[in-house]
DNA sequence: GAAAGTACTTTGTAATTCAAAGTTGAAAAA
DNA sequence: TTTTTCAACTTTGAATTACAAAGTACTTTC
């Protein structure tokens, strides 16, 4: 018998890129700072996670102005929805194995 | 909102890991040819990765003979099932959200 | 004009991952 | 009895990844 590794997404295997893509999941979209708060990160790390999650085109990113304040938000994109869903198949096929 | 990472395992972060202990998780034991062949890895790779789950008391080790054979038997420890089965909660948890 | 905030980028270091090569010890073959 | 083989490693080296901290650019508020 094999297994393959494969089933399981490269770019989702860090916790923090995992979290990220869950909370774009479930939310039509999130900001820099929001998420900062949300996952207690610093924000040079932050941004480096994002900036691998933008380089597979699992998110997108939209600047704008709130008020006078900049403001960058982050969506997932329906190639990063397809392949988080992907991923959750795997890990829920590995859960189901267990039971 | 916060949410916290630290509810994933470092140790299973890494996929390899986290199949050797899905494997380890429903089989009584495993030894290292069966997993080596099961996971298609080069004998060192699985070795350092069954080496690092050893060091976090995740998986006994027992060597013996078949035959005239040396043989390496790995098992799960009940640190190691506690320890898996909190990290399949928060899976499980992360996917739940999803739905 | 100085300080502060947003969202980075850069820098530097440490940790991780992996293949490949080397090692050990015992057994089988020659 | 020397050689080869096999199992199960360990070591080495290179590439990648992760992270904090510091630096940057632009803007706004004091």
């Amino acid at each position: 018998m094999r297994i393959s590794l494969e089933q399981f997404d490269k770019a989702f295997e860090n916790r923090v890129r995992l979290q990220i893509m869950s909370v774009l999941a479930v939310n039509s979209a999130y900001d820099f700072n929001a998420l900062k708060d949300l996952l207690q990160l610093t924000d040079g790390n932050l941004a480096s996670h994002l900036k691998a999650l933008e380089k597979e085109q699992y998110i997108s990113i939209t600047k704008s102005f709130i008020g006078r304040k900049p403001n960058t938000q982050y969506a997932i994109t329906q190639k990063g929805k397809d392949a988080f869903k992907k991923h959750l198949q795997a890990l829920e096929n590995l859960i189901k194995q267990q039971k």
